[in-house]
Formats: C-alpha cells, sequence, structure tokens
DNA sequence: GCATTAATGTAATTAAATTACATATGCAAC
DNA sequence: GTTGCATATGTAATTTAATTACATTAATGC
C-alpha cells in the first residue's frame, strides 16, 4: 500500500495522536514535504517527539527520512491532471492531455485487472473449440484487432462488427466455444443479447468492459477496464486504448502457455521487426 | 530541463568544486537523497558550506531541499524496467510488463510529437476534399478505428484494408485529398507505394509511423510513434496503442477547431456517456 | 606583477532532529 | 472502584545537521 493510502487508512490502529498527525498530512501532503517537526507538531496539536515517533512507526529512519519517502511518492503519483480539453488549448496541450489521459486509464485498469480473472479468460480462450470477438462501434476495431492477434495461435478465431452476422454466428456457438466481447459502457443492448445468447447456449463468454455494467453481469469471466480519471469528453479514447493493453496481455499470456508457439510467435515478431532495427539510411 | 540533467550538462558554466559535486551526485543521485552535507561534502572533496552554497546556485533553498527535489525527480522518472516476457512470468507479471511498454511507448511518442506536425495534420484533414485512411494488418485496425472517429466531423472519409481497394481508391485521390497511412514500421512496401501514388497525384500524405522510416520520406507530415522501450517482443502491441493517442489527438484538435461541431461532439460523448455513469445497480 | 573579484574553506551559530526521562492516560484484573 | 501495568504523550536535554560570518586562497584583468 501506498503510504499516502496507509495514513488516509481509516482501520490501520492508531494512537490518538497519530490519527492527529495522519488527518493533517493527509489533508495536504504536498504541503509537509518541506517543513519541520516543529511545524508539523505545532499544526496537529502534538509535540515534537510524537513526530518522530510516529515517523518511525511507519517504519521510516525518523522524519527527514518520511518526508522524503512522502515527496516521493507525491512525484510518482501521476500529474492526474486529466481535463478536459478546452477551446482555447494549444495543440501541445491537448495532446498531453490526450496522453495523460491514456496513461490514467491504463494506469487504472491495470490496478483494477485481476491476476486470477486473466488467467480464467486465457484459460477459456485456449481451450475453445471456436473464439468469436464482437464489439460495435469503436469497439468494432478493437475486436478486429484482437482477431489479427489470436490469428497467430491454433484457435478457430472469428470477429463480427455486424449486429446480424454476430447474432448469427453466437447461435452457432456452444459449449467449449467461448465469446469475447468488447464494448465501452457495457451497456449496448446488442452485445448484452449477444453474450446471454451464448451463455445460453453454453459457450464461456468474456467481456472487456467497464466493471459492474449489465455486460460484465451476464458473462463468465470479465476484465474491467477503468476509463481513468473521469472527464467528461475523452474517456471512450482512453478506454479504447486500455482495452488494446488487456487484448495485448491476454495474448501474451496464451502466448507464454504454449513454449512452443511462444518460441515460433516471438522468431516471427523479432523477424518482423527487424526491418525497423536496420539502419533507415538504406532505401529498402 | 530536469535537475539530473542540468546537474550532468557539461555546457553548464561551473566552478571547480560545482563540477565536482556535479559529477558525484549525477554518477549515483539515489545515493544521496539519503545524506548529510557532511557525508557529500567528502564524498565530493569540497567543504560543507560549498555543498550549500551549490544547493543555492542551483535554486533551492538549501540541502534539504535540493534532496527533496532530487528524490522527487527520481521518484518521477519511470521504473522504465520495460522488459521482455519470460516463460516464467506469472500472469500479473505479464500484464504488468505489457501495460509498462504501452507507458512507455505513449510517454515517448508524446515526446517526440511535434507540435507544428499535428497542426499541420490537422490543417490539412480539415481542408481535405476527402479523406482516406489506410493500413494492413494490425494497422487496419486502427485506421478502421480513426474511421469510426473521423466519420463524425464533415469530411469524406473511407478506410480500405484491402490492398486492391486501397490502391483503387488511391488512385482516384487528387490535389486537396488527404491520405492518411498508419503503418508501424513504415516499411511495409504496399502503404510506400500508395503514399507515392497519392503525392504524384497531389495529395497531401500524412502518415502515423516510425520517424525516418521510408514511409516518412514519402509524406507531407510525418507524426512518428516511437515504440517505447527496445524490448524485442511487444514493441508492435505497445506502438499501436501509441498510434490511437495520436489519431485521438488529431480528433481532438479537429473537434477544437470547428466550435459548433466540438460543442455537438462534446455534448454526443457526453450523451453516450450517460448510462456508464448512472448507478449500475438498475437494470437497463 | 598587482589589484580586484570570485571561489573556497574554517570556525561559529543557529536550527532541526533525536534521545532520555518524566508524566499522564487507558485498560485489565482483582 | 481501585491497583498495577502498559502504552502513549510531553518536557527538557542532547546530538546532529544546516547555515552564516568571516578569513583565505585562487583566478582573472589591467
Amino acid at each position: 500500500m501506498t503510504l499516502i493510502a496507509r495514513l488516509a487508512d481509516p482501520t490501520a490502529r492508531q494512537s490518538k495522536s497519530a490519527r492527529k498527525l495522519s488527518a493533517c498530512i493527509s489533508a495536504d501532503p504536498a504541503a509537509f514535504t518541506a517543513i519541520s517537526t516543529a511545524a508539523l507538531a505545532e499544526l496537529a496539536g502534538v509535540s515534537e517527539p510524537t513526530v518522530h515517533r510516529f515517523c518511525i512507526a511507519l517504519g521510516y529512519k525518523g522524519f527527514p527520512d518520511f518526508k522524503l519517502a512522502l515527496a516521493a511518492e507525491l512525484a510518482q503519483r501521476q500529474p492526474r491532471i486529466a481535463r478536459d480539453i478546452e477551446p482555447e488549448d494549444s495543440t501541445g496541450t491537448v495532446a498531453a492531455k490526450i496522453f495523460e489521459a491514456a496513461h490514467a486509464s491504463l494506469h487504472d485498469t491495470l490496478q483494477a485487472l485481476r491476476a486470477q480473472d486473466i488467467a480464467a479468460a486465457v484459460d477459456a480462450l485456449a481451450n475453445a473449440g471456436s473464439v468469436m470477438l464482437c464489439g460495435l462501434g469503436a469497439s468494432a476495431s478493437v475486436a478486429t484487432d484482437a482477431q489479427h492477434k489470436l490469428l497467430r495461435f491454433p484457435l478457430h478465431v472469428s470477429a463480427h462488427s455486424d449486429i446480424i452476422n454476430q447474432r448469427i454466428a453466437a447461435t452457432g456457438l456452444g459449449g467449449g466455444d467461448c465469446l469475447l466481447c468488447i464494448s465501452h459502457s457495457g451497456r449496448s443492448e446488442a452485445i448484452i443479447e449477444l453474450a446471454r445468447l451464448a451463455a445460453q447456449n453454453g459457450a464461456t463468454v468474456i467481456a472487456i468492459t467497464a466493471a459492474g455494467s449489465p455486460l460484465a453481469r451476464e458473462c463468465t469471466v470479465t476484465l474491467g477496464v477503468e476509463g481513468g480519471e473521469d472527464t467528461d469528453i475523452y474517456t471512450p479514447m482512453s478506454s479504447r486504448i486500455a482495452q488494446l493493453a488487456v487484448i495485448d496481455t491476454l495474448v501474451a499470456c496464451l502466448a507464454q502457455r504454449q513454449p512452443d508457439l511462444f518460441a515460433q510467435h516471438l522468431e516471427q515478431v523479432k523477424r518482423n521487426l527487424r526491418p525497423t532495427r536496420r539502419g533507415t539510411r538504406q532505401r529498402k
């Protein structure tokens, strides 16, 4: 757990003055990175040695050590100023905000991802008779991308972005088959229906979608994707990036599971990359 | 410039002992975050007040302030341990590595992106008679994604992932039209030919690809995408994520340029998002 | 080569952090 | 409810670190 989280943690058993200090620091951690024991003691209404003991109790060598750790942690946590784009923003600012949102989304998604869910999804994919990938709108291209990646494996993979074809194909799924749904909101009626249909037929349904969404409830395994900071405008953009990262993770785990294939895959990707590595001076 | 970069900067005019201190700290910055003036003075072979003056000269209030800044900066710079996935890695480790690579790729791409190039690309797109999007393999789904986003604008947009259709469509492009090529390596012969063809017909050619690649040389504007850390295996995965972020940036800038549309776009996305925000307890 | 300025060091001072010790508070057993 | 123990907190002393004041040395220009 991070230091700041530990300070804010109400379940931690702390003494009265420790609680005062925690509250005081949590309120504005940045303000306490450039302050002395005396000043902090004053502000928290405790004595100086209490501050010192507090730091020791948290596992630091003393107050300066604690301050250093706090400063480092504050620096580490992303700027997280991920804010909506304003009409007056410069091109550079727009780019920075977009990339920042993507970072935040990736970060949050990784935090929320549970290893056991990934493992379950990989199991289902690895053992599936056939794998069907579905998405609509922006998620359709994510599904296509997943198909591109999964084609390298000895799986029967199909991707559909047409809701008629999706339903037809889903009807054909049965036990041992696998449906991977991709949806930003997890509230697209067509996809939810599809998941339900596949599940009724006995297929394993995996969703890369918002945790806790209606789609998530229809699924065997849900890989939650977080939108990052709660900004209005660009969340669907960033979440799609996180979806891709989740797919990459599934593919990597799948590859890893099949050592021969893994090596082969590795070799192939290396071969594909070779031209990129070559000096760019020479033509072709 | 970062503090660490400033210390290592050989062009900076520094006194003899300042140079000694810079060298000493640059050698292992982390070691000096938990040390006293006396110890640093000893190690650098200078006196204590010299250390203090050195900190003041760098713009800090004193040695502790300097240490704090140094620690913060060290914490900030990414772990960057982006390494290849090993067969023995756990599921969680695989996920962490994949996401880390994505972070690195985004970071590097943003660093390398030039505002004037984005502006030029946005100009070309905004004023284009028709916009054609092309990519092959993994880049095909990125092109599809771009199409999905650009469809919201009053542009004539088409995306092709079939190399025959691509050539046919590119032949139809002329002055005032715009071709947006997406390629990881920038060495796909088919796409390079396409770019050349379109350019010959007078179209503006934009590429989202590796900077300095053959494709980049055929283009009016290149938006370079960095693969992140130079790891063998998963670079193409991460770079695709960065490609999407670049597209998002273009779309955002495009939206921003047309205030009415921007507002409309914003409203639309907000509307799309609304269901996500709603409490997830209620069904449908 | 001498004067002047900047750079560095020594020693003194101040401030901060830590320790030692005393007191108070809370809890359990009787 | 009181006694005893343990934990928590505070006061004061000590140590350590950081800073300042002043002296000395090295460097540069004339």
